[in-house]
DNA sequence: TGTACATCAGTGAACGCGCGTTCACTGATGTAC
DNA sequence: TGTACATCAGTGAACGCGCGTTCACTGATGTAC
């Protein structure tokens, strides 16, 4: 697979993919450029000319994160539970990405390109709710707020491994019921014996 | 407020203090044993004596943070309210802590020791909801999860900077609402027209 | 179709740095008698 | 009260390493005419 052409073709996405790959393995913390431009094959100076530095390529990560993260809520419907459902799933199949993200110290965190990406992210998570108070539920000022933590949250335990056993493979299956919780109490009704 | 002894004194606590203020400093990236021996006034050779490496110390951090946080769930008290805001109370105010408490890649996760930590913070926390079903709420088997989520969620998002403006300068003031939510939906009967 | 030239993309050597860990050591402390 | 000795706690020099960044460079591409 090496490269036939001084130029690689796209580097850019090289990289980026490579950072996805290693920061998914083993953390930020262990992500280096010069291991991005190694498995990318390319020079190990080659990412100053796409990046700039480190915290570029890192800013470019957390962008393509809330991108995702926003073109995700969006298709994951009208229902705020399966917006919900989608946010934990985002999570835990783009780990990196949400490792990333919400570590705004690593990166730069108030370039525009990343300000408009978070914003349509916000957006989408929002327009989910806003569908919600009309139907059933809270119209409480910190519905938002609420629904925002109990999916970060579930997705933050989940990705540490903090969750106790017998959850099942399918973290969106999972979170689920729990996030019905928030908006709806269960079986109030219909109490009693289980079976 | 230099040393007058050879010996330190209480070194391990030196460095454990060292280490809590670097990481809510600069977070656990930034955080090297030379930096903490600088800090302690000691030679950077020194902590292999109290902690064998990095990850030995880290693990004593997450040990005392485990400890620190069953205490703070504990006073807490009866309410599950109150101990979720205990909750994100101890997030704010021991950020360094947190921060490795759910990041076991970097410690000795699987150490007895940080597992009997675990375990008591984790039944100080079971032990609040356990007290709620009784008197209203939900006795749903998802309960526990829930609750855990959107206090963990909100203490993250709270810390990583990610949540709203306008919240306040007290996270478990803002929390208390938040939490709230996910057992009593507010204004339901006192519904209508807004001022 | 061909040539000159500007621009772009990746190279590879070099820089200085801080790191974790090891090791033989020495100063200090405690204990046995 | 005094002495010998074992153990503990911290030292400082050395190791090898991987890192981010810089720099002048060269190969490749595209464009103007």
């Amino acid at each position: 697979m090496a490269r036939q052409s001084y130029h690689h073709g796209d580097l850019r996405k090289a990289f980026l993919d490579a950072a996805v790959e290693v920061i998914g393995e083993s953390g930020t913390g262990a992500m280096s450029l010069r291991e991005l431009a190694r498995r990318a094959g390319v020079s190990h100076a080659a990412s100053q000319h796409h990046f700039g530095d480190k915290a570029g390529l890192l800013t470019a990560v957390a962008c393509q994160g809330y991108e995702l993260l926003a073109e995700a809520l969006r298709q994951a419907g009208d229902e705020l539970l399966d917006v919900g459902v989608a946010y934990v799933d985002f999570a835990v199949t783009h780990r990196a990405h949400f490792e990333v993200m919400f570590q705004p110290g690593l990166y730069h965190a108030d370039a525009p390109e990343v300000r408009a990406a978070r914003e349509r992210a916000g957006l989408a998570l929002a327009g989910g709710l806003a569908r919600m108070p009309a139907r059933r539920g809270p119209a409480s000022p910190h519905a938002p707020v609420a629904a925002w933590s109990i999916v970060h949250g579930f997705a933050t335990l989940w990705l540490a491994g903090a969750l106790p056993e017998g959850l099942g493979d399918d973290p969106g299956a999972a979170a689920r019921p729990v996030i019905e919780l928030l908006f709806d109490h269960g079986d109030r009704n219909g109490s009693g014996g289980g079976g």
